[in-house]
DNA sequence: GCCAACGTTGGC
DNA sequence: GCCAACGTTGGC
């Protein structure tokens, strides 16, 4: 017999982004944003393929002090070509993208919840259920990313976060 | 600031 | 298609 698949479940992801780039204070004040500049062809794969509205994500912190997921968001648009790329005067702009055939794109994404105290990258490290997350791999650099089910339950149980999805 | 890891580019 | 060079990411 077949593997079922999963029907209606959503799905978890973790985006990271610098704070000084576009932090987690600057999600809440837009109370949703475009996630845009995704400029990595597996990254980019998701956006376009897997990720949907409904779906939770992990918002990440990096090259910060402390690097640490900071809080919840949902995607509230799945994806869509990245419009940013077409831009001339936009640093995500990608001269060899074309309206006709979009090679770039992106979702939209709205706050939910901030964890009361971050869960420093350090403090991740330590859960067991937390050692295969991609985000903790060596070299891992993937700046959007999956999340299993048991990840995203430990991750908002350490947070002592109760969000019902 | 360093540098390991990884992705992309381009000569051949 | 190989692979060296280069650029970027991002933890430390």
């Amino acid at each position: 017999m077949a593997a079922k698949k999963v029907a209606s479940g959503h799905r978890y992801w973790l985006f990271k982004s610098e704070p000084s780039v576009y932090g987690w204070d600057q999600l809440v004040t837009d109370r949703r944003t475009h996630w845009e500049g995704v400029r990595n062809y597996q990254a980019r794969n998701l956006l376009r393929d897997d990720i949907k509205v409904g779906d939770g994500v992990l918002f990440y912190h990096s090259n910060a002090k402390p690097t640490a997921v900071v809080g919840v968001a949902k995607v509230v648009k799945a994806g869509y070509p990245d419009h940013t790329a077409l831009d001339k005067h936009s640093k995500y702009y990608d001269p060899d993208d074309s309206a006709e055939n979009p090679r770039w794109y992106m979702v939209d994404i709205a706050p939910v919840r901030a964890f009361a105290e971050s869960l420093d990258r350090e403090q991740l490290k330590e859960i067991a259920a937390l050692k295969n997350m991609v985000l903790l791999q060596r070299g891992s650099r993937l700046s959007v990313q999956p999340v299993t089910a048991a990840e995203w339950r430990a991750v908002l149980r350490l947070g002592k976060l109760e969000v019902s999805w």
